[in-house]
DNA sequence: CGGATTTGACCAGCGC
DNA sequence: GCGCTGGTCAAATCCG
């Protein structure tokens, strides 16, 4: 597919790309191609959903009240504390079926906030990596139709190794399955 | 004791 | 202009 191709070239733009996390990223990717589950959220000026809608039509069963959630593009916020990054931030959702919100992919993160969303009775967990010069950041949330949906939406590329081997990832990739309506 | 979580407050963008 | 909602901060707390 030439979207994620240029996914990931309009990512390597902003952080240089390292093929220790691209392949783990092209793993997710690939299993998630198959099932047609691998959302990219990239930025729209006016719709962020094109993308994210094109995924769900394939998906009935996926509720629509839930599209807001990972859906939502926000970007350009100026006058951050911390973050240098005003420029756009490509962001990819993955929709898994899991018993653990959290998914170890192996990197470090730390949870930095926790929101209740309108459309959801579960709240939404933000992580960022915990890496001095690395401020990945995802967001967790699951539906609160299907428990046992989790969607993770990651923001940014890690601009380090990753610290576990991607065996675990593999072995956590056998624990999860992609979400597969059917 | 150090680092990660928790949790309420704060802020910015957007829609009405 | 105001209120709602999402995203982040930071102090307090927890846990190894």
């Amino acid at each position: 597919m030439d979207n994620y191709q240029a996914m990931f070239e309009s990512s390597s733009s902003i952080n240089p790309p390292q093929n220790s996390h691209l392949s783990l990223l092209n793993m997710m990717s690939s299993h998630a191609q198959s099932h047609g589950q691998f959302l990219q959220l990239d930025q729209k000026p006016s719709n962020g959903y094109m993308g994210l809608i094109s995924s769900m039509e394939n998906n009935p069963s996926l509720g629509m009240e839930n599209n807001q959630a990972i859906g939502n593009e926000n970007d350009a916020k100026p006058s951050k504390k911390k973050g240098e990054k005003k420029s756009k931030k490509p962001r990819y959702a993955f929709q898994t079926r899991s018993q653990v919100d959290i998914l170890d992919d192996g990197y470090r993160w730390r949870k930095y906030g926790q929101k209740a969303v309108k459309n959801n009775k579960f709240p939404r967990s933000y992580y960022r990596c915990t890496h001095q010069n690395c401020d990945v950041k995802k967001q967790v949330q699951r539906l609160s139709r299907d428990e046992g949906v989790v969607v993770t939406t990651y923001e940014g590329m890690h601009s380090h190794s990753i610290e576990k081997s991607t065996d675990n990832f593999e072995h956590i990739l056998s624990q999860m399955q992609i979400y597969t309506p059917i």
